[in-house]
DNA sequence: ATCGTCGATTGGTTGCACCAATATTCACGC
DNA sequence: GCGTGAATATTGGTGCAACCAATCGACGAT
Protein backbone atom coordinates (compact mmCIF):
# COMPACT_ATOMS: atom_id res chain seq x y z
CA UNK A 1 0.00 0.00 0.00
CA UNK A 2 0.78 3.53 -0.41
CA UNK A 3 -0.49 5.71 2.27
CA UNK A 4 1.36 9.35 1.94
CA UNK A 5 1.33 9.76 5.84
CA UNK A 6 4.82 10.50 6.72
CA UNK A 7 6.22 8.52 9.91
CA UNK A 8 7.24 10.32 12.61
CA UNK A 9 10.57 10.41 11.20
CA UNK A 10 12.72 7.98 13.05
CA UNK A 11 16.62 9.52 14.18
CA UNK A 12 18.98 7.82 12.08
CA UNK A 13 22.49 7.36 13.46
CA UNK A 14 24.23 10.23 11.52
CA UNK A 15 21.77 12.97 12.57
CA UNK A 16 22.51 11.84 15.94
CA UNK A 17 26.00 12.41 15.08
CA UNK A 18 26.06 15.37 13.55
CA UNK A 19 24.10 16.83 16.35
CA UNK A 20 27.04 15.59 18.59
CA UNK A 21 29.93 16.82 16.42
CA UNK A 22 28.05 20.49 16.63
CA UNK A 23 27.59 20.23 20.25
CA UNK A 24 31.63 19.56 20.36
CA UNK A 25 32.57 22.07 18.36
CA UNK A 26 30.66 24.73 20.36
CA UNK A 27 31.84 23.09 23.77
CA UNK A 28 35.38 22.32 23.18
CA UNK A 29 35.36 25.57 21.48
CA UNK A 30 36.74 24.28 18.29
CA UNK A 31 37.54 27.72 15.66
CA UNK A 32 38.64 27.32 12.27
CA UNK A 33 41.40 25.14 11.39
CA UNK A 34 41.31 23.09 14.42
CA UNK A 35 41.13 19.29 13.95
CA UNK A 36 38.51 16.85 15.48
CA UNK A 37 39.47 13.83 16.67
CA UNK A 38 40.19 11.09 14.92
CA UNK A 39 37.42 9.26 13.50
CA UNK A 40 37.90 6.37 14.91
CA UNK A 41 37.99 7.95 18.26
CA UNK A 42 34.77 9.66 17.57
CA UNK A 43 33.04 6.58 16.72
CA UNK A 44 33.92 5.22 19.64
CA UNK A 45 32.76 8.56 21.77
CA UNK A 46 29.53 8.44 19.94
CA UNK A 47 29.04 5.06 20.72
CA UNK A 48 28.18 4.26 16.39
CA UNK A 49 30.11 2.76 13.87
CA UNK A 50 33.13 4.53 11.73
CA UNK A 51 30.05 4.35 8.73
CA UNK A 52 27.60 6.59 10.35
CA UNK A 53 30.06 8.48 11.56
CA UNK A 54 31.34 9.16 8.10
CA UNK A 55 28.21 9.74 6.53
CA UNK A 56 27.38 12.37 9.26
CA UNK A 57 31.36 13.66 8.49
CA UNK A 58 30.35 13.67 4.70
CA UNK A 59 27.31 15.87 5.56
CA UNK A 60 28.76 18.28 7.08
CA UNK A 61 31.89 18.03 4.78
CA UNK A 62 29.24 19.28 1.88
CA UNK A 63 27.67 21.88 4.18
CA UNK A 64 31.32 23.35 3.93
CA UNK A 65 31.29 22.91 7.87
CA UNK A 66 34.26 20.49 7.74
CA UNK A 67 36.95 19.60 5.13
CA UNK A 68 38.77 16.22 5.18
CA UNK A 69 42.50 15.95 4.68
CA UNK A 70 43.36 11.98 4.05
CA UNK A 71 46.21 11.35 6.31
CA UNK A 72 45.90 14.40 8.70
CA UNK A 73 42.19 15.00 10.23
CA UNK A 74 38.92 16.35 9.34
CA UNK A 75 39.15 20.52 9.69
CA UNK A 76 36.40 23.05 11.05
CA UNK A 77 35.62 25.44 7.76
CA UNK A 78 35.27 28.72 8.41
CA UNK A 79 31.50 30.10 7.89
CA UNK A 80 29.12 27.97 6.32
CA UNK A 81 27.43 29.00 2.65
CA UNK A 82 24.69 28.88 5.29
CA UNK A 83 26.00 32.31 7.08
CA UNK A 84 26.92 33.91 3.88
CA UNK A 85 23.67 33.50 2.38
CA UNK A 86 21.73 34.60 5.63
CA UNK A 87 22.34 37.95 4.90
CA UNK A 88 19.92 38.23 2.27
CA UNK A 89 17.31 35.60 3.51
CA UNK A 90 16.22 37.14 6.62
CA UNK A 91 15.72 40.83 5.42
CA UNK A 92 14.03 40.15 3.07
CA UNK A 93 10.60 42.44 3.65
CA UNK A 94 12.30 45.99 4.63
CA UNK A 95 10.56 48.15 1.69
CA UNK A 96 12.12 49.35 -1.42
CA UNK A 97 15.15 50.45 -0.39
CA UNK A 98 16.02 47.25 -0.13
CA UNK A 99 14.99 45.77 -3.16
CA UNK A 100 16.80 48.96 -5.10
CA UNK A 101 19.78 47.59 -3.04
CA UNK A 102 19.40 43.99 -4.37
CA UNK A 103 18.63 45.27 -7.49
CA UNK A 104 21.87 47.02 -7.48
CA UNK A 105 23.56 43.70 -6.46
CA UNK A 106 21.78 41.88 -9.36
CA UNK A 107 23.31 44.58 -11.32
CA UNK A 108 26.82 43.96 -10.46
CA UNK A 109 26.74 40.07 -9.92
CA UNK A 110 24.63 39.00 -12.91
CA UNK A 111 26.32 40.12 -16.38
CA UNK A 112 29.06 38.35 -14.54
CA UNK A 113 27.24 34.99 -14.04
CA UNK A 114 26.21 35.17 -18.12
CA UNK A 115 29.55 35.78 -19.05
CA UNK A 116 31.00 32.68 -16.55
CA UNK A 117 28.08 30.53 -18.33
CA UNK A 118 29.19 31.47 -21.47
CA UNK A 119 32.60 30.37 -20.48
CA UNK A 120 31.80 27.42 -18.66
CA UNK A 121 28.82 25.87 -19.83
CA UNK A 122 27.63 22.52 -20.48
CA UNK A 123 25.51 21.48 -23.09
CA UNK A 124 23.14 20.05 -20.70
CA UNK A 125 23.03 23.79 -18.95
CA UNK A 126 22.25 25.68 -22.39
CA UNK A 127 19.46 22.38 -23.18
CA UNK A 128 17.98 23.37 -20.14
CA UNK A 129 18.30 27.32 -20.74
CA UNK A 130 16.52 26.44 -24.32
CA UNK A 131 13.76 24.14 -22.77
CA UNK A 132 13.13 27.12 -20.37
CA UNK A 133 12.90 29.73 -23.14
CA UNK A 134 10.73 27.40 -25.27
CA UNK A 135 8.35 27.39 -22.12
CA UNK A 136 8.64 30.77 -21.79
CA UNK A 137 7.48 31.70 -24.87
CA UNK A 138 4.31 29.58 -24.55
CA UNK A 139 3.28 31.16 -21.43
CA UNK A 140 1.33 33.68 -20.68
CA UNK A 141 0.09 33.78 -16.79
CA UNK A 142 1.75 35.83 -14.82
CA UNK A 143 2.24 34.46 -12.18
CA UNK A 144 3.82 31.31 -14.01
CA UNK A 145 6.16 33.36 -16.11
CA UNK A 146 7.75 35.21 -12.87
CA UNK A 147 8.62 31.44 -12.00
CA UNK A 148 10.28 30.63 -15.36
CA UNK A 149 11.76 34.04 -15.23
CA UNK A 150 13.49 32.87 -11.56
CA UNK A 151 14.29 29.53 -13.10
CA UNK A 152 15.99 30.94 -16.20
CA UNK A 153 18.37 33.24 -13.99
CA UNK A 154 19.33 30.03 -11.44
CA UNK A 155 19.92 27.95 -14.09
CA UNK A 156 22.36 30.81 -15.49
CA UNK A 157 23.78 30.56 -12.30
CA UNK A 158 24.32 27.20 -12.13
CA UNK A 159 25.95 26.68 -15.15
CA UNK A 160 28.92 28.84 -14.23
CA UNK A 161 29.47 25.56 -12.20
CA UNK A 162 30.17 27.53 -8.70
CA UNK A 163 27.29 26.01 -5.86
CA UNK A 164 28.23 29.00 -4.31
CA UNK A 165 27.00 31.08 -7.06
CA UNK A 166 24.09 29.67 -7.61
CA UNK A 167 22.62 29.59 -3.97
CA UNK A 168 23.05 33.43 -4.00
CA UNK A 169 21.44 33.75 -7.33
CA UNK A 170 18.78 31.73 -5.60
CA UNK A 171 18.83 33.73 -2.67
CA UNK A 172 18.50 36.84 -4.23
CA UNK A 173 15.50 36.03 -6.45
CA UNK A 174 13.98 34.53 -3.32
CA UNK A 175 14.32 37.53 -1.75
CA UNK A 176 13.80 40.15 -4.25
CA UNK A 177 9.94 38.31 -4.86
CA UNK A 178 7.65 40.91 -4.31
CA UNK A 179 5.20 38.31 -3.51
CA UNK A 180 2.00 39.82 -5.46
CA UNK A 181 3.59 41.86 -7.99
CA UNK A 182 2.57 40.85 -11.42
CA UNK A 183 5.89 41.71 -13.12
CA UNK A 184 4.42 40.33 -16.21
CA UNK A 185 0.88 41.18 -16.81
CA UNK A 186 1.46 42.71 -19.71
CA UNK A 187 2.31 41.88 -22.89
CA UNK A 188 4.89 44.47 -23.51
CA UNK A 189 7.12 43.34 -20.40
CA UNK A 190 6.70 39.71 -21.69
CA UNK A 191 7.84 40.32 -24.84
CA UNK A 192 11.10 42.78 -23.43
CA UNK A 193 11.87 39.56 -20.86
CA UNK A 194 11.70 37.01 -23.64
CA UNK A 195 13.70 39.11 -25.78
CA UNK A 196 16.30 39.43 -23.20
CA UNK A 197 16.46 36.07 -22.83
CA UNK A 198 16.83 35.19 -26.18
CA UNK A 199 19.63 37.19 -26.54
CA UNK A 200 21.74 36.17 -23.74
CA UNK A 201 20.93 32.43 -24.67
CA UNK A 202 22.01 32.81 -28.16
CA UNK A 203 25.58 34.43 -26.61
CA UNK A 204 26.04 32.11 -24.24
CA UNK A 205 25.23 29.36 -26.95
CA UNK A 206 28.35 31.07 -29.15
CA UNK A 207 30.43 31.42 -25.96
CA UNK A 208 30.12 34.81 -26.49
CA UNK A 209 31.77 35.95 -22.87
CA UNK A 210 31.54 39.24 -23.88
CA UNK A 211 28.45 39.63 -25.47
CA UNK A 212 26.43 37.70 -22.61
CA UNK A 213 27.25 40.23 -20.21
CA UNK A 214 26.32 43.21 -22.34
CA UNK A 215 23.30 41.46 -23.04
CA UNK A 216 22.46 40.43 -19.64
CA UNK A 217 23.69 44.24 -18.61
CA UNK A 218 20.98 45.28 -21.14
CA UNK A 219 18.52 42.95 -19.85
CA UNK A 220 18.65 43.68 -16.41
CA UNK A 221 18.71 48.06 -17.46
CA UNK A 222 15.35 46.81 -18.96
CA UNK A 223 13.56 45.65 -16.16
CA UNK A 224 15.05 47.63 -13.82
CA UNK A 225 13.37 50.91 -15.61
CA UNK A 226 9.96 48.58 -15.78
CA UNK A 227 9.94 47.86 -11.95
CA UNK A 228 11.21 51.22 -11.20
CA UNK B 1 54.20 22.18 8.32
CA UNK B 2 51.55 23.55 7.93
CA UNK B 3 51.04 25.04 4.16
CA UNK B 4 47.84 26.15 2.64
CA UNK B 5 48.43 24.50 -0.85
CA UNK B 6 45.32 23.08 -1.83
CA UNK B 7 46.09 19.59 -3.50
CA UNK B 8 44.83 18.62 -7.38
CA UNK B 9 41.46 17.56 -5.29
CA UNK B 10 41.62 13.97 -6.28
CA UNK B 11 38.40 13.10 -7.10
CA UNK B 12 36.16 10.74 -4.56
CA UNK B 13 34.57 7.77 -4.64
CA UNK B 14 30.96 9.47 -3.44
CA UNK B 15 31.22 12.49 -5.99
CA UNK B 16 31.49 9.95 -8.61
CA UNK B 17 28.66 8.51 -7.54
CA UNK B 18 27.06 11.40 -7.32
CA UNK B 19 27.78 12.52 -10.90
CA UNK B 20 26.86 9.05 -11.95
CA UNK B 21 23.24 8.62 -10.23
CA UNK B 22 22.71 12.19 -12.09
CA UNK B 23 23.83 10.77 -15.59
CA UNK B 24 21.53 7.72 -14.87
CA UNK B 25 18.24 10.49 -13.80
CA UNK B 26 18.81 12.24 -16.81
CA UNK B 27 19.02 9.11 -18.85
CA UNK B 28 16.27 6.88 -17.59
CA UNK B 29 14.11 10.00 -17.55
CA UNK B 30 13.58 9.53 -13.36
CA UNK B 31 11.38 12.65 -11.91
CA UNK B 32 9.88 12.92 -8.35
CA UNK B 33 8.79 9.86 -7.13
CA UNK B 34 10.49 7.27 -9.30
CA UNK B 35 12.76 5.46 -7.50
CA UNK B 36 16.36 4.31 -7.81
CA UNK B 37 17.47 0.76 -8.11
CA UNK B 38 18.71 -0.60 -4.85
CA UNK B 39 21.38 -0.04 -3.20
CA UNK B 40 23.37 -3.17 -3.61
CA UNK B 41 22.50 -3.14 -6.86
CA UNK B 42 23.92 0.17 -7.55
CA UNK B 43 27.18 -0.29 -5.98
CA UNK B 44 27.52 -3.11 -8.56
CA UNK B 45 26.69 -1.21 -11.42
CA UNK B 46 28.81 1.24 -9.91
CA UNK B 47 31.41 -0.83 -9.09
CA UNK B 48 31.74 0.52 -5.52
CA UNK B 49 31.43 -0.50 -2.36
CA UNK B 50 27.75 -0.24 -0.59
CA UNK B 51 29.70 2.14 1.55
CA UNK B 52 30.69 5.04 -0.92
CA UNK B 53 27.02 4.63 -2.69
CA UNK B 54 25.17 5.45 0.88
CA UNK B 55 27.82 8.06 1.21
CA UNK B 56 25.99 9.60 -1.91
CA UNK B 57 22.91 9.01 -1.35
CA UNK B 58 23.18 10.17 2.19
CA UNK B 59 24.28 13.75 0.31
CA UNK B 60 22.02 13.87 -2.02
CA UNK B 61 19.42 13.42 0.63
CA UNK B 62 20.71 16.29 2.58
CA UNK B 63 20.33 18.02 -0.64
CA UNK B 64 16.65 17.58 -1.08
CA UNK B 65 17.15 15.32 -3.85
CA UNK B 66 16.23 12.07 -2.47
CA UNK B 67 14.91 10.70 0.53
CA UNK B 68 14.82 7.30 2.03
CA UNK B 69 12.42 5.16 3.17
CA UNK B 70 13.91 2.11 4.75
CA UNK B 71 12.65 -1.26 3.42
CA UNK B 72 11.21 0.41 0.46
CA UNK B 73 13.59 2.38 -1.63
CA UNK B 74 15.64 5.47 -2.40
CA UNK B 75 13.03 8.05 -3.92
CA UNK B 76 13.81 11.04 -5.78
CA UNK B 77 12.04 13.83 -3.92
CA UNK B 78 12.46 17.46 -5.45
CA UNK B 79 9.19 19.27 -6.12
CA UNK B 80 10.11 19.85 -9.94
CA UNK B 81 12.48 17.50 -12.82
CA UNK B 82 13.67 21.55 -13.53
CA UNK B 83 14.67 21.92 -9.81
CA UNK B 84 16.00 18.24 -9.30
CA UNK B 85 18.40 18.97 -12.70
CA UNK B 86 19.64 22.87 -11.51
CA UNK B 87 20.62 21.07 -8.01
CA UNK B 88 22.38 17.94 -9.72
CA UNK B 89 24.21 20.33 -11.87
CA UNK B 90 26.21 21.93 -8.80
CA UNK B 91 26.50 18.77 -7.18
CA UNK B 92 29.10 17.42 -8.84
CA UNK B 93 31.21 19.85 -7.35
CA UNK B 94 32.39 19.84 -3.97
CA UNK B 95 34.27 20.25 -0.98
CA UNK B 96 37.65 21.51 -1.17
CA UNK B 97 36.56 23.57 -4.40
CA UNK B 98 34.53 26.15 -1.46
CA UNK B 99 37.10 28.21 -1.37
CA UNK B 100 37.88 28.69 -4.83
CA UNK B 101 34.20 29.63 -5.37
CA UNK B 102 34.11 31.67 -2.70
CA UNK B 103 36.65 33.69 -4.39
CA UNK B 104 35.02 33.79 -7.29
CA UNK B 105 32.45 35.53 -5.69
CA UNK B 106 35.03 38.23 -4.86
CA UNK B 107 36.50 38.64 -8.43
CA UNK B 108 33.27 39.13 -9.11
CA UNK B 109 32.23 41.46 -6.20
CA UNK B 110 34.73 43.57 -5.08
CA UNK B 111 36.49 45.63 -8.34
CA UNK B 112 32.41 46.65 -8.81
CA UNK B 113 32.72 47.68 -5.27
CA UNK B 114 35.67 49.95 -5.55
CA UNK B 115 33.92 51.00 -8.56
CA UNK B 116 30.87 52.09 -6.82
CA UNK B 117 33.21 53.31 -3.79
CA UNK B 118 34.78 55.40 -6.07
CA UNK B 119 32.07 57.24 -7.33
CA UNK B 120 29.54 56.99 -4.69
CA UNK B 121 32.20 57.21 -1.41
CA UNK B 122 31.34 60.31 0.98
CA UNK B 123 34.45 61.98 2.93
CA UNK B 124 33.90 60.14 6.32
CA UNK B 125 34.41 56.65 4.30
CA UNK B 126 37.28 57.67 2.89
CA UNK B 127 38.68 59.23 6.06
CA UNK B 128 38.06 55.47 7.39
CA UNK B 129 39.77 53.73 4.83
CA UNK B 130 42.25 56.42 4.83
CA UNK B 131 42.87 55.93 8.94
CA UNK B 132 43.20 51.97 8.84
CA UNK B 133 45.89 52.46 5.63
CA UNK B 134 47.86 54.19 8.02
CA UNK B 135 47.11 51.75 10.71
CA UNK B 136 48.21 49.05 8.21
CA UNK B 137 51.25 50.77 7.67
CA UNK B 138 52.32 50.80 11.35
CA UNK B 139 51.52 47.09 11.83
CA UNK B 140 53.26 44.21 11.68
CA UNK B 141 51.68 41.21 13.43
CA UNK B 142 50.27 38.89 11.30
CA UNK B 143 47.13 38.24 13.05
CA UNK B 144 46.40 42.11 13.44
CA UNK B 145 47.11 42.56 9.63
CA UNK B 146 44.64 39.85 8.39
CA UNK B 147 42.13 42.03 10.75
CA UNK B 148 42.77 45.22 9.28
CA UNK B 149 42.44 43.88 5.78
CA UNK B 150 38.99 42.76 6.38
CA UNK B 151 38.06 46.06 7.86
CA UNK B 152 39.30 47.72 4.48
CA UNK B 153 37.53 45.64 2.07
CA UNK B 154 34.57 45.90 4.14
CA UNK B 155 34.51 49.28 5.02
CA UNK B 156 34.88 49.73 1.39
CA UNK B 157 31.63 48.22 0.98
CA UNK B 158 29.91 50.10 2.98
CA UNK B 159 31.46 53.20 1.07
CA UNK B 160 29.10 52.15 -1.73
CA UNK B 161 26.12 53.28 0.40
CA UNK B 162 24.74 49.80 -0.01
CA UNK B 163 24.09 47.86 3.29
CA UNK B 164 23.07 44.70 1.20
CA UNK B 165 25.96 44.76 -0.45
CA UNK B 166 28.01 45.77 2.83
CA UNK B 167 26.20 42.93 4.60
CA UNK B 168 27.35 40.60 1.97
CA UNK B 169 30.76 41.73 1.65
CA UNK B 170 31.23 40.96 5.68
CA UNK B 171 29.99 37.44 5.55
CA UNK B 172 32.34 36.75 2.80
CA UNK B 173 35.49 37.99 4.45
CA UNK B 174 34.23 36.14 7.13
CA UNK B 175 33.57 32.78 5.36
CA UNK B 176 36.73 33.08 3.75
CA UNK B 177 39.41 33.41 7.18
CA UNK B 178 41.97 30.36 5.51
CA UNK B 179 42.20 28.42 8.69
CA UNK B 180 45.10 29.08 10.15
CA UNK B 181 46.90 30.75 7.56
CA UNK B 182 49.39 33.41 8.14
CA UNK B 183 48.69 35.70 5.14
CA UNK B 184 50.84 38.08 6.23
CA UNK B 185 53.68 35.87 7.66
CA UNK B 186 56.42 37.57 5.55
CA UNK B 187 57.25 40.96 5.13
CA UNK B 188 56.71 40.32 1.15
CA UNK B 189 52.68 39.97 1.50
CA UNK B 190 52.43 42.81 4.13
CA UNK B 191 54.06 45.20 1.29
CA UNK B 192 51.69 43.65 -1.63
CA UNK B 193 48.87 43.79 0.35
CA UNK B 194 49.65 47.89 1.58
CA UNK B 195 50.06 48.63 -2.10
CA UNK B 196 47.37 47.08 -3.15
CA UNK B 197 45.11 49.26 -0.86
CA UNK B 198 46.92 52.15 -1.48
CA UNK B 199 46.76 52.26 -5.09
CA UNK B 200 42.74 51.37 -4.68
CA UNK B 201 42.07 54.02 -1.88
CA UNK B 202 43.19 56.72 -4.20
CA UNK B 203 41.71 55.74 -7.12
CA UNK B 204 38.52 55.96 -5.08
CA UNK B 205 39.73 59.66 -3.10
CA UNK B 206 40.19 60.77 -7.19
CA UNK B 207 36.71 59.67 -7.89
CA UNK B 208 38.43 57.35 -10.45
CA UNK B 209 35.46 55.11 -10.96
CA UNK B 210 37.40 52.85 -13.72
CA UNK B 211 40.87 52.95 -11.90
CA UNK B 212 38.86 51.84 -8.78
CA UNK B 213 37.93 48.76 -10.62
CA UNK B 214 40.51 47.71 -11.96
CA UNK B 215 43.39 48.27 -9.25
CA UNK B 216 40.72 46.10 -7.57
CA UNK B 217 40.90 43.34 -9.76
CA UNK B 218 44.62 43.36 -9.88
CA UNK B 219 45.01 43.43 -6.31
CA UNK B 220 42.62 40.41 -5.50
CA UNK B 221 44.46 38.29 -8.42
CA UNK B 222 47.72 39.15 -6.72
CA UNK B 223 46.19 38.02 -3.34
CA UNK B 224 44.49 35.05 -4.95
CA UNK B 225 47.69 34.09 -6.74
CA UNK B 226 49.79 34.02 -3.04
CA UNK B 227 47.09 32.04 -1.39
CA UNK B 228 46.65 29.05 -3.74
C1' DA C 1 -12.44 -13.39 -1.98
C1' DT C 2 -10.21 -11.69 2.49
C1' DC C 3 -7.03 -11.60 5.78
C1' DG C 4 -3.02 -12.85 8.20
C1' DT C 5 1.38 -14.97 8.24
C1' DC C 6 5.77 -15.59 6.75
C1' DG C 7 9.52 -15.09 3.66
C1' DA C 8 11.96 -11.94 0.53
C1' DT C 9 13.47 -7.37 -0.45
C1' DT C 10 15.48 -3.05 0.88
C1' DG C 11 17.46 0.52 3.60
C1' DG C 12 20.17 1.01 8.37
C1' DT C 13 24.05 -0.28 11.15
C1' DT C 14 28.12 -2.60 12.56
C1' DG C 15 32.78 -4.66 12.33
C1' DC C 16 36.96 -5.58 10.30
C1' DA C 17 40.58 -5.49 6.88
C1' DC C 18 43.24 -3.07 3.80
C1' DC C 19 44.68 1.04 0.81
C1' DA C 20 46.54 5.90 0.25
C1' DA C 21 48.05 10.17 1.87
C1' DT C 22 50.09 12.44 5.51
C1' DA C 23 52.60 13.17 9.82
C1' DT C 24 56.12 11.69 13.01
C1' DT C 25 60.15 9.39 14.54
C1' DC C 26 64.62 8.10 14.37
C1' DA C 27 68.88 6.48 12.66
C1' DC C 28 72.47 7.74 9.64
C1' DG C 29 76.04 10.60 7.58
C1' DC C 30 78.03 14.90 7.33
C1' DG D 1 75.08 18.93 16.55
C1' DC D 2 72.29 19.14 12.56
C1' DG D 3 69.97 18.30 8.68
C1' DT D 4 68.19 14.51 5.78
C1' DG D 5 65.86 10.80 4.36
C1' DA D 6 63.99 6.35 5.14
C1' DA D 7 61.07 3.63 8.21
C1' DT D 8 56.98 3.79 11.07
C1' DA D 9 52.66 5.35 12.89
C1' DT D 10 48.53 7.92 12.23
C1' DT D 11 44.51 9.23 9.72
C1' DG D 12 41.08 9.47 6.20
C1' DG D 13 39.26 6.46 1.97
C1' DT D 14 37.37 2.13 0.25
C1' DG D 15 35.74 -2.50 0.15
C1' DC D 16 33.47 -6.83 1.95
C1' DA D 17 30.39 -9.32 4.63
C1' DA D 18 27.13 -9.97 8.05
C1' DC D 19 23.14 -8.82 10.54
C1' DC D 20 19.12 -5.66 12.08
C1' DA D 21 14.65 -3.27 11.01
C1' DA D 22 11.06 -1.70 8.17
C1' DT D 23 8.42 -2.77 4.25
C1' DC D 24 6.56 -5.40 0.54
C1' DG D 25 4.64 -9.35 -1.56
C1' DA D 26 3.21 -13.95 -2.21
C1' DC D 27 1.00 -17.77 -0.35
C1' DG D 28 -2.14 -20.30 2.40
C1' DA D 29 -5.94 -20.68 5.86
C1' DT D 30 -10.40 -19.34 6.48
Amino acid sequence: MQDTAQKPAPERAYEAVIAKIRVMIEEKNLGPGDTLPPERQLAEIFNVSRHSLREAIRVLQEKGVLAARQGSGNYIQSATRGDLMRTLAVTTNTGSRRALEIFQLREILEPQLAALAAEMGEPRHIEMLEALLEKQGQTTDGIELRKIDHEFHETLAAATGNATLYELAKNINRSLLPPKTKIYDNRERQVISLEGHRKILDAIKNKDVEGAKAEMRAHIARVKSTVF
